[in-house]
DNA sequence: TAGTGGTCTAGACCACACT
DNA sequence: GTGTGGTCTAGACCACTAT
């Protein structure tokens, strides 16, 4: 058997230091989402491996949520997806069907001093300046989301030169498109909280009626926060269900 | 290479077959929590399959959360743990430490008929009777959650005997021993309301103040529904967090 | 038809737990 | 020491995709 080539703590099995390799690669953005990898056949040669070897790797990648096999045609590096996001878990369905992605109307955005919370959370200094935005989604002319956005100024000055209209209802597409940062990562916390004045009214609820709270940070593939934002929902709207066993 | 014995859709794998097979018998009870399944060589030579094609088949069970296997000892049926109820999300961790079960005040018991939705859920007729509980969960000496727990009268007669004094702090145990009822799994759903008058007094916050609602339904190892309790607790206690990837 | 991943086999060797 | 699961190898064969 030859020497192996992978780095790493000796005392770990090779398929482990395998994966973490691929991990690593795949953070610091040597392979973006949609690359296809080599063949495990290619990749166990590569690193002087037995193809069952690199395939447990694999497989454990993939059980991160990491990559995506498909078989025929090879081994990609997953796309982040938000379907698992808190976010769905509030019920707004347009009539009939379910899935759809709400309405946004953009309410304000604008550069403005950083709260100290969020400018903490971005990893930027205190009192410097960011970029705001303020949305609401909306289901059948029905207001059910308030949004509270912040962007780091760098690398998304170039956000501000972009048209409210041709902002579509997405806009993890156009950090991307506009400023090539691709979220590839989040974390949600949800909470609760008695609405205020102006939530109440955007959202048309009685004052102190009980909303959603949920705060999400979205990471690059680097780990690096990109965007901070809050969303608030009327907390009727709102079902989170899971199983324990 | 002798014939199969698994019987099952022909189309699928045999350790998918396999693993089907293993399932079933988990959940019929012939397998309790704790019991130790055969070694994986035992498996695979009664079934006429390769050791790693078994070792696959545990291998997806385990991902599941249905086995435990620890080296050198054997393969375990898991007992449910109660880890990753959304109940643990309630910030209650005495001064200092955390992980600690809450002191339970029991403040009713008794016997009379479900609400309609619980009836339902419990898959009892409505308008029969069964067991009520009202207990007040305590952190240092200050109330954190409020649960209201009911029973159908079969199989938990038997509970009824039991003095409050000798109900501790968790009641699936008891379940266990006093009416031979293990809870395997269970579903959680989570919303918010605001705080009612008796929940308010009794949680010592303000009428209308928000508070999380976690319903609980657990069922025993064949799916059938045992226990449906509602967890009441203040909104500022609850602080829910999870990753996207 | 060539290349990919998916299934399955049949072993060797190691680390660990029991007793 | 014996038996367990954990790692690793080296293949065969199949199903699917692309060309």
């Amino acid at each position: 058997m030859s020497i192996t080539l992978l780095k790493g703590d000796e005392r770990l099995p090779l398929y482990q230091r395998l994966a973490d390799l691929l991990r690593n690669e795949i953070k610091s953005g040597a392979r973006k989402p949609g690359d296809r990898l080599p063949s495990e056949n290619i990749i166990a040669e590569d690193y002087g491996l037995a193809p069952g070897t690199a395939r447990k790797a694999l497989a454990e990648l993939v059980n991160d949520g990491i990559l995506e096999r498909v078989q025929g045609r090879g081994t990609f590096v997953r796309r982040p997806s938000f379907d698992q996001s808190l976010f769905r878990f509030f019920r707004f369905r347009s009539k009939g069907s379910g899935q759809e992605v709400p309405k946004s109307r953009i309410r304000s955005r604008s550069v403005k001093p950083f709260p100290d919370h969020v400018a903490d959370k971005l990893a930027q200094p205190r009192k410097s300046d960011g970029i705001q935005m303020s949305r609401l989604r909306i289901i059948d002319g029905a207001p059910v989301v308030l949004e509270e956005i912040w962007l780091p100024l760098e690398p998304f000055r170039a956000f501000l030169e972009i048209k409210t209209d041709d902002l579509g209802d997405l806009l993890y597409p156009v950090y991307d498109a506009c400023c090539e940062q691709v979220v590839a990562r989040a974390e949600e916390i949800l909470t609760a909280e008695a609405a205020g004045k102006d939530a109440a009214r955007l959202l048309n609820i009685a004052v102190g009626e009980p909303i959603m709270v949920v705060d999400r940070l979205a990471r690059g593939f680097d780990g690096c926060p990109l965007e901070w934002r809050r969303s608030r929902g009327p907390a009727k709207l709102f079902h989170y269900q899971i199983e324990i066993r």
